[in-house]
DNA sequence: CCATGAAATGTTAACGATATCGTCTAACAG
DNA sequence: CTGTTAGACGATATCGTTAACATTTCATGG
């Protein structure tokens, strides 16, 4: 069905190895051999089997991405950051959705290597994806981690500033005059949860505040968990002024469970996260939240990981953090509640 | 630096062929030399080379998907349905972003052939395409369109009802009073654009009304290409009471170029879309919308694919036409205009 | 105690491309 | 006219796995 070397080869009256030649830029080839063989692969529409070349060169030009959500638009943004990087260099991405599912997430990583990929760019379920990314650790095997750190793994990583990040969101809350906010987080397994619980509570030490146990909800961190967290939260007696969700997409199902309550944000609870929503924000700028550069995650591990697959990473593992700014929109209560459509941005 | 079966052969005393027997099943393997074998394969940290099985094999065990916009979240959510339905079956799903890009397609899709996918989803540029995939057809290759058709190639495909889905939008909009109503779409190369104008024709038609040529204005179907053509909707005179745009970027790209100009939608102008916009529904269920069963583009197609693939598809190209719901929220001018935090879903 | 056959295991070749090295051609110097 | 040499091209082996076939092993019945 697929036609090989060795039918062009013989449909052009030459060698397997002269074919071979020709599709790898055919230095030494006479002009006249060369246009008989390129003849005859246009003829025979051959396309060299990169399955049989990955096989003897070892090299099958595709790095990996695993990422938790693809319908997550920070994971999306990111995808296409490290999809442009790593194609200007050209290797393609293979893309992974491992669902939050760790045993998803080390079957898709077991598939990467058997495949042969050369490099893994990964934001991990959390800190039980070690076991995972061990087998790359023992490989040699050259991975960056995006967005979260794995406790106990040395390795290449992009990470955002979260400590500080939630740190900025909650102080803002506070000088607003919020003194009882909830926080929606995930469990202490996951770097990001850890770290943005940390700047809570140093936003709360700076103001004198004491952290309260019952104001912090744990869950999964998306719409599902969002959602189920702040319903906890809006049980709550007295009602938290104000609520930190770990992520836009908790914050997006923290919003459903307020608004089936025909509560109003932020009349009657402040509501900030991290992570602006792609899309809503244009045609409704109404979430104060901590913005990342989210296509810089995607580009930037790209770029790590491609100079360390060419060797020029050097031996000590790099560790990229980025900052992230405070965007004070309406949700927080900063500001008067402007109608919809002609609400501006800052 | 990586183990192979010869490796583990010789560690554990048996011939590579056992070895193979054992990761494969194990039928006609003896369970003491069998477990000698499973002991070598863990303390080599042994993963079979994939490329290597790709050879002999012929299979992958890969699928492809190319989208021309992995941020879109109506692509997003059509990859995570169509890759929950591949692993199903045992088949990873490799995901390439085509930014709209023709000569990116064409990479890809070679790339795809090239490394031996045993199938392949996609979402085309337009009809030019057609170039890109005919080497797909001519290898009698398995693929299967979605979103979009491509004139002259009888394939299987997977597209919504584009005609009576922009007849019921535009309807809509004419029965609540409007008779100016522009629309901003593709050029006529793209499938959905030609449908969708077709179907906002009839729908002019129904009502004895004109299509008048300078209420159509063609541009690409992303942000960008919604916020210029809604530029040059604001500057006719008089302005249209309604616009009709192809798809959710592009309404997202109107509204912004509406808010910059200080006007408000439904107020000044009405503004309808296809698709819903996940994560912004949810916060703000505010676009009129048609809206289409995104999920099921992709589990379709990958069922069809499969089916395929597996040969139980039969001579004959199936076509799959889903069926979309007319969400009408406030954009239209339907209801009055309520604060964003209580509004609630119909 | 050996013939018999089924189960277990091994051998060989192939998948398709290519690295390596060897051969051949032709042009040119002497 | 011969020796030299660079350039063009080919033969062979290889990558890691497995299909197909060959061989060994071992238990069982005669």
């Amino acid at each position: 069905m697929n036609a090989t070397v060795r039918d062009v080869a013989k449909k052009s009256g030459v060698s397997a190895m002269t074919v071979s030649r020709v599709i790898n830029g055919g230095a030494g080839v006479r002009p006249e051999t060369r246009l008989r063989v390129e003849h005859a692969i246009s003829e025979l529409d051959f396309v060299p089997n990169g399955v049989a070349r990955g096989l003897t060169s070892n090299k099958t030009g595709a790095l990996g991405m695993i990422v938790p959500d693809i319908v997550n638009p920070f994971f999306a943004i990111a995808v296409r950051g490290a999809e442009t990087v790593a194609r200007r260099a050209g290797f393609r991405l293979l893309l992974c959705n491992s669902e939050g599912d760790l045993a998803l997430e080390r079957q898709y990583v077991e598939d990467m290597i058997s495949h042969r990929i050369e490099g893994l760019l990964i934001a991990p379920v959390g800190d039980r994806s070690k076991a995972n990314l061990l087998p790359l650790v023992r490989r040699e095997f050259p991975f960056v981690l995006i967005d979260r750190s794995v406790a106990g793994l040395d390795c290449d990583l992009v990470q955002g500033d979260s400590i500080s990040g939630a740190r900025k969101l909650v102080s803002h809350l506070i000088a607003l005059g919020h003194r009882r906010v909830a926080v929606v987080i995930e469990p202490d397994n996951v770097s990001t949860a850890r770290d943005r619980l940390q700047g809570y509570r140093e936003a709360l030490d700076a103001a004198g505040l004491r952290m309260a146990p019952d104001l912090i909800v744990r869950t999964s961190a998306d719409r599902a968990g969002g959602y189920q967290a702040m319903q906890r939260i809006l049980d709550l007696d007295p009602l938290p002024t104000a609520v930190f969700a770990v992520n836009n997409m908790t914050a997006l199902g923290g919003m459903q469970a307020i608004r089936e309550r025909q509560l109003m944000v932020p009349r009657d609870v402040a509501l900030v996260c991290f992570d602006d929503v792609e899309h809503l924000a244009v045609l409704s700028p109404f979430l104060t939240v901590l913005n990342q550069p989210t296509e810089t995650f995607g580009t930037v591990a790209s770029q790590l990981l491609l100079d360390r697959i060419a060797g020029k990473a050097g031996e000590q593992f790099r560790r990229v953090v980025l900052q992230g700014d405070l965007l004070v929109r309406e949700s927080c209560g900063a500001k008067a509640h402007s109608p919809l459509s002609v609400a501006a941005e800052p």
